[in-house]
DNA sequence: TTTTTGATTATGTACTACAAATGAAAATTT
DNA sequence: AAATTTTCATTTGTAGTACATAATCAAAAA
C-alpha cells in the first residue's frame, strides 16, 4: 500500500473533550437499551459514576440532550427519553449571517427543488377549500405596494406548502424563508416569471399536474436562470 | 374585553431553567453584536458574571453552543464564534426510532418531493461522464440479488442528487436514507415502477427534461399510490 | 375518607480547587 | 543580535462539595 490517502489509515486525532464523549456514550447507550420515548432514565449521580465523570461533565452533556428535546427532566421524577423535534435543533442553526455563502446558496437551490416537487402531492391533497384561500390571497397583491407584495408571495407559497397536507414541509418551509428572503434581496434584478400566482390558481382550478408543473417552472424561471 | 383568547393576555409560565435562559440570551448578545465566524468572545468567568449565573450553568449553555457548532474553544485562547454545520446538528436526532410515525411518513414525502423537483437542476448541471457512472450502477443492478439490490437502488438515486452539484441537498439526501428504508421496510408488498432505472438513464442521455420529469413520475409511481 | 404535613429524593445552582494546555515573556545559548 | 529554551501567566476542562428547589410519597391529623 503505497502513501496515498493517508487519511484513511490515519484516522484524525480528535481531541474530544469528556462532555463530547459522554454526549456519544449516552446516544450509543439509549440507542442499545432501545429506550423508548417515556421511560426513565438513571439519575443524574449513577450516570456520572457508571462513566467515570463528575456530575458536571455528564450535566453538560444533558444539558445538550435536553435542547435536542432528547431527554426531560423534573425535579424528584428523574430524566424520561423524549420525542426530539426534529426541526427545532434544525432552527437553532439557521441564520443567514453565519451560514456561508456557499450553503445558502445550496439552500436556495433546495426551496426551488421543493417547490417544483411539490406538485404531486399537491394533485393528491388539494381540496376546494384550499384554492379558495389560495385565489384569495393571489387577488390581494394586485393593489400592493412593494413592501407587502413580499409578504404576500410569501403567504402564496407558504400555502402551498400547506396544502401538501405535509406539516414537517411546511415548518422547513417557514424556517427556509429567511435564508431565501436573503438570497432573493441579494440578487441585483429581481425580475419577475411569465406565469403570475393568478395563473397558478387557475391552473390548480381546472389544468392538469401537468400543466401545473409547468406553470411552475415557467413562475420560477427567473430564478432557474440565475443558476450555472 | 371578553375571555375569549385568553393565551394573549396570559403567556403561558414557561420554567426555564438557568441553562435555557443563558443560551438564549448568548444568542442575543451574538446576534445583536453581530459577530462574525472568528470573532473573539469574551472568557467563561467574564460571561458568567455578566450574566450573574455561576460558571457551571454558562458552561451547560455553552456546551450546546459547542455541539451546534457555534463556538469553538482552545484553552488558553478563549472561545471564538464559528460556523455552526446546519445538518451536522440535525442527524444528531434523525433516529427512525425515536421519530413518531407521522413524521416519518412526513420525511417519506418529503424524500419523494425532493426526487421529483430534482429534474431541472440535473437538467442544469448534468455532464456525459456523470450520466456514464450512472448508467454503470444501474447495468450492474440486473444480475443482482435482494439484499444487494436495495445497495444499488440508494447508489443510483445518491448518484442523482450528487449530479444535482448541489452538496447539501446530497447529504441531506444521505442522513435521510435511513428514515427512508425505515419506512420501505414497513411496507408490506415493495412493487416496482414501470419504468425502470435504465430507462431513466436512457431518458437522461437523449430524452427532454419534461421526459424526464415524466419518467421519474412513472418510476416513483408505487410510493405515490400509497399515499392519499 | 379527605386533607395536611413532613420527610425524602432527584434535579438545579453555586462555589472552590486544581489540572492541562498554550501563548507570551524572560532567560539562555549560539 | 538572533534563535532557542525555559518559565510564567492565563483560560478552559474537570472534580467535588454544599445547598436550594420542587415533586413525590407516606404518615398523621381532621
Amino acid at each position: 500500500m503505497a502513501t496515498t490517502d493517508l487519511s484513511k489509515d490515519l484516522a484524525p486525532i480528535v481531541s474530544n473533550t469528556m462532555a463530547d464523549m459522554v454526549e456519544l456514550r449516552l446516544r450509543e447507550y439509549l440507542k442499545r437499551k432501545s429506550f423508548r420515548p417515556g421511560d426513565a432514565l438513571p439519575k443524574e449521580l449513577e450516570l456520572a459514576e457508571a462513566l467515570g465523570v463528575s456530575r458536571n461533565v455528564l450535566r453538560e452533556a444533558l444539558s445538550r440532550l435536553r435542547m435536542l428535546g432528547m431527554i426531560e427532566t423534573k425535579k424528584k421524577r428523574g430524566m424520561v427519553l423524549a420525542r426530539p423535534d426534529i426541526l427545532g435543533t434544525f432552527e437553532r442553526v439557521l441564520d443567514p449571517l453565519i451560514i456561508d455563502n456557499s450553503t445558502l446558496q445550496d439552500i436556495f437551490e433546495l426551496r426551488l427543488v421543493l417547490e417544483m416537487g411539490l406538485a404531486d402531492l399537491l394533485y393528491i391533497r388539494k381540496t376546494d377549500r384550499d384554492i379558495q384561500e389560495l385565489e384569495a390571497i393571489a387577488k390581494k397583491e394586485v393593489n400592493l405596494d412593494n413592501s407587502f407584495r413580499i409578504k404576500n408571495e410569501i403567504a402564496f407559497h407558504g400555502k402551498l406548502y400547506e396544502m401538501s397536507g405535509n406539516d414537517t414541509l411546511k415548518r422547513f418551509q417557514i424556517m427556509l424563508l429567511p435564508i431565501f428572503d436573503y438570497v432573493v434581496s441579494v440578487e441585483p434584478n429581481p425580475t419577475r416569471g411569465d406565469v403570475t400566482h393568478m395563473d397558478l390558481v387557475d391552473i390548480l382550478k381546472t389544468g392538469s399536474k401537468d400543466d401545473f408543473k409547468k406553470g411552475m417552472e415557467a413562475h420560477l424561471k427567473p430564478h432557474f436562470d440565475r443558476l450555472r
